[in-house]
DNA sequence: ACTGATATGTTCGATACCGAACATAAGCAT
DNA sequence: ATGCTTATGTTCGGTATCGAACATATCAGT
């Protein structure tokens, strides 16, 4: 069996009016994103942006020491390379592929051409930019304040909330680096969760087996993101902005 | 001797091309930003924008529990509201000025009329805007990673960058609350950077001994943000934009 | 000078997380 | 089956931060 591919499966673009769409549709490439891909590295030039489809791709701050956190989190719902309509052209971010699936890429130039014609197209890019920004501030919060545990519990539900079942391929080491994390932080946190029947893994793949359990432990932070994310960008498209 | 105000002491209203500001001069309002007065609550509507020219503005995430984080900071060098023109009209954050100062400020509907002219006022503030992310996301890292110590110095180097002297008024208290640290946290910081010789305080009052040798203890976090606002915002207007 | 309020300093034990080392176990190639 | 690689589990001591309680010091008002 094969599964289909459609730009519409991701958020953004099924969103975009009839007319923006059509201007676009025939330059949209569909991409395969395999796990551990850098679309992007930090300051590096953005020649395309990416609308996931089925993969999740997180943004990710490197440091000098190469201790790592990631600020935000991109799949369905959204895009990357938002810096080329921004006006910077480039971020200090890096953005990798955290479970693999597929995609589609559009050229920059293309993009910055439908975005400057300050329509709907730039409406919406603006508002998901926005939502962008929130995940980020939460994500500082986040960090502060809240135990392993807890931030365990967001990072599964903010991915299953960009894939269509209720499994996630991703080991305890990568996941720790997305936390910024030691990987034995992760092991016990998720030891503590399996051990309460909530999920389910064994080698890098996760089973969800009590998502309203995760939804009891995890902080606030998950879902005031994903509040602001249904208000502004509520999934059918509406084009009564401003 | 009275102090001169000036909308130009704002980096974002003194870099606009003539036309744009000479439309927008006789709506600038100044108004006084007295410590502590919130600009904006989390959700609440945003009348407003602000261009602060001598207070600082903290961008803060106020938890249920009553915990808090600083996200950003706004100066002279920025403007606070962005929420209005990336259409969302609100944010989640709260904006508390943190130095007491002068600003001005610009009736919503005006500023949202400015920009969606699509013209160089909005090319500015989506250029401020992506380097604002930057601040958020450094933001997350720090609190991931660094240490109080680490955290103050970047705290106070970021608040000297957006006033004019080497003093400022602030109480370990509230540094705490913008850190989102415990206020003995600061004590114990701020002691250390004292008994070195680079700071000096007494009751809310900090006057900054030797900069440099903040910015040899501070992380690397500072400079990123410092260096990526440099880039994105250079100080003279430069309309070679697209 | 007195008083109260506010800012800062200090201590204590508790806890979460770190850093490192090592043990087990499951998958993979041959 | 054998061995290699990778993923996960466990332990240990060290450190930073927390939470709470209390001590001191400075300022403002009377």
């Amino acid at each position: 069996m094969s599964i289909q591919h459609t730009p519409h499966q991701n958020h953004l673009l099924d969103a975009l009016p009839a007319a923006e769409f059509a201007r676009l549709q025939s330059h949209l490439e569909l991409v395969k994103m395999p796990l551990g891909l850098a679309l992007y590295e930090s300051g590096g030039q953005l020649h395309h942006v990416y609308f996931p489809t089925t993969a999740i791709v997180s943004l990710l701050y490197v440091m000098a020491d190469g201790a790592s956190a990631e600020i935000a989190v991109v799949g369905n719902e959204g895009i990357l390379g938002i810096a080329l309509f921004m006006g910077g052209e480039t971020t200090p971010s890096r953005a990798v592929v955290q479970s693999e699936g597929y995609g589609y890429r559009l050229k920059a130039r293309l993009l910055k051409d439908e975005f400057n014609r300050a329509g709907p197209v730039m409406r919406l890019l603006l508002r998901y930019t926005q939502a962008l920004i929130t995940q980020m501030a939460q994500t500082a919060v986040c960090n502060r304040h809240h135990s392993v545990e807890k931030q365990l519990c967001r990072w599964l539900l903010l991915s299953l909330d960009r894939l269509p079942g209720n499994e996630l391929s991703m080991t305890q080491e990568l996941i720790a680096n997305m936390l910024g994390v030691r990987r034995e932080g992760v092991t016990e946190a998720a030891g503590k969760l399996q051990r309460d029947g909530l999920i389910e893994y064994s080698r890098g793949h996760i089973m969800v087996l009590d998502r309203p359990g995760l939804e009891m432990r995890v902080c606030e932070c998950y879902q005031v993101v994903k509040t602001e994310f249904d208000r502004l960008l509520p999934s059918l498209h509406n084009s009564v902005i401003d």
